[in-house]
DNA sequence: ACATCTATATGTTAAATACATATAAGGAGA
DNA sequence: TCTCCTTATATGTATTTAACATATAGATGT
């Protein structure tokens, strides 16, 4: 059997919402791992996302060249891997953009109906 | 160690659209597995949702009291086992709606920064 | 008898997430 | 110096979900 290939960079599960959030804030400035993770909050993360899925996905997102990354010993404290957005990373933005699209109106249509089976306050408060 | 007790119904993750899905269309009128497949191509899954998904959630979710299931055999064709809402069911979708809200919010900040990252047409047509 | 449609169900694999923990450099203060 | 805290990156592992394949079986039409 061969295997279903799937259509983009975004994969055949459409989750991930992470990787999208790494790139576009990659897109704005190149900046390392830890820095990323307090700016994650901004982009409707919780306080503090799990670090571990942090950088397990830079590592992954260079594995797939849609960024690169390099040591920055000039600043003080720990070294910093420093990642920086290629073009690839680039048009993946594009393409997650896309898919966020698509969920968003999936999720929308759930709201829709929801608010026709329970219209206005018709008990909803919990 | 302890595991971290889930909030809700919805679980740690909040995924699983499935679930919602399933519940609101058993709110709408209770009916059987089959029927549901069909239906859900509506609230926004492709033409042809993944059966096993279906019937493994729909005994999920009645192992977890949200609804009850019976036998139908008094229409033609093979026996349908037919799902019914409970009241728990009912709270669980007031519950997953509020997460389907929270999900929305943070894709749509997700694409108002994409927008700002890429404004109108800068490139973004792939 | 055979194929086909309806209907429910299980097995198996791959992937993502959650959570825990490891490692180490550098700075502050006793 | 020794300890503690912060910064910074990384790995280990268990659970959960999704994807895909396949099994089972009653009913119906030819």
């Amino acid at each position: 059997m061969t295997k279903k290939e799937s259509v983009c960079m975004c994969g055949p599960r459409m989750e991930r919402f992470l990787e999208p959030c790494l790139l576009i804030l990659l897109h704005e400035k190149e900046t390392y791992g830890y820095e990323l993770i307090e700016s994650l909050a901004e982009l409707g993360f919780g306080d503090n996302p799990d670090p571990g899925m942090v950088y397990r996905n830079l590592r992954k997102l260079e594995k797939e060249k849609a960024v690169t990354s390099s040591w920055d010993t000039a600043n003080s404290g720990p070294a910093r891997r420093v990642y920086k957005l290629t073009p690839a990373g680039r048009q993946a933005i594009h393409q997650w953009s896309k898919h966020v699209q698509q969920k968003i109106n999936r999720l929308q249509s759930f709201l829709k109906r929801y608010n026709q089976n329970f219209p206005e306050g018709s008990e909803g408060i919990v």
